[in-house]
DNA sequence: TATTTTTGTTAGATTAACCTAACATTTATA
DNA sequence: TATAAATGTTAGGTTAATCTAACAAAAATA
């Protein structure tokens, strides 16, 4: 059993090195800052969780996660995420409120606790903030993301964030009853205007490529890298 | 802001203090016991717990919560309580099953999310296994537990748990519509042959006193005892 | 390449929560 | 009431996770 500490220098590990592109590895001091802690308290951990097999570290050298270490922490994310959605979805949390209640839920032991959540939540693939759920069994796609504005016309996607934060272009998503996670058909594309077409469950509307530039999507036809651990 | 074991600590004299009528303190021994810790562990936690005008300690004697100290443990309880209740009624979790992981989500903090939970749950009074949950305003009724088979014609009650565990006998509660939290009518008792009248969420029965004898219910016109922090 | 800067390590200290072993006080009982 | 038993306390030690300060290695740069 690993401790809340640990799982979260397994967590940052795998933050660090997924979510930058052609790195698997970190430093010890970048560690140690991205979890607010001395590099001499993250050097310590190093060491630990070394003996423990979970990650690969040689002195003076960067860090990486083993097979091990990978699963474990792909566990975690999967945990903050799914009670991010839990959060935001049944009770009513706004995006911003959901990650810091989720840091303490995420560890949490309770495999039957977290089956259920998945259960309750109908398994979903993208916490509120558009960020992938892993599934049970560890995989976790990462799909590639893109504005509206890019999609294919006759493809469906879902949306995952915005671009613009504003009062007026929020109410206008709102309105054409767009939400995070909300799937998104795009019908047409008006040759005459570039006005795009799409149905948002059941209500069909028209938005503009600037409206559509500042919703982020994914798509659900693309392709998408799996990586098992 | 209190640790968990703190906390612990604040939840074990509240429950050593409250549930045994006429006691209102507890020694260190039985409190390091209730813990699961040794009599040593339990002392040095006593004296900071003074420290921070939680309890009242004194060398060689017992001890007791303050207003304060009763206060936080009240609403450790009103959280255990609830996440119960939230794991029994929505993710299908049994009786036995809630309480290991109530413990861990007890001591998650966010007065938002127990609101929201509460909110969730409908403002139950009751948990799975028919305790009491304290009102977030720290208030904690403690109605007396009977018998079913005590209940006055004419009154309303709610079943907060059973004694008999034998599955002729559970299977025969499910079928007369009862669960935990479950309102029941006393319609009418047969002079007869005892039998007596029941109406559970709309359906009729007539049970034995036997079976009565084996259904713990509080009533909710009676009189209860509420103690405030 | 020599030097400075950045990065990483070690040693030693601190705090919280636990332990054991020895001792002190209170309570029960012979 | 004297003594045994139960209960409570203290002193000193351990482990996990943190720190600071001093030092070592690697990387960047003049």
């Amino acid at each position: 059993m690993l401790s809340t500490t640990e799982e979260n220098y397994l967590k940052a590990l795998l933050q660090l090195t997924i979510e930058q592109v052609d790195k698997s590895e970190a430093g010890t001091n970048e560690l140690a800052a991205h979890l607010g802690v001395k590099p001499a308290t993250a050097n310590d951990m190093l060491k630990k969780l070394r003996e423990k097999q979970l990650i690969h570290y040689e002195k003076y050298g960067k860090s990486s996660l083993t097979v091990e270490g990978r699963k474990k922490a792909i566990e975690i994310v999967r945990k903050h995420r799914l009670w991010e959605t839990f959060l935001y979805e049944h009770l009513g949390f706004t995006w911003d409120e959901v990650h810091e209640v989720a840091e303490q839920l995420e560890h949490i032991q309770s495999s039957k606790l977290i089956d259920k959540l998945d259960e309750l939540l109908d398994y979903p693939s993208f916490d509120p903030h558009g960020d992938v759920i892993p599934s049970a069994t560890g995989e976790m796609k990462i799909p590639e993301k893109k504005t509206l504005n890019e999609e294919t016309v006759g493809h469906q996607c879902k949306m995952v964030g915005v671009k613009d934060n504003s009062a007026t272009f929020l109410q206008y998503v709102d309105k054409v009853g767009l939400r995070i996670n909300q799937p998104i058909k795009v019908l047409a594309r008006q040759p005459y205007d570039e006005l795009i077409e799409i149905e948002v469950n059941g209500l069909k509307s028209s938005v503009s490529p600037r409206f559509a530039d500042n919703i982020i999507i994914v798509c659900h036809d693309c392709e998408t890298q799996t990586r098992t651990c």
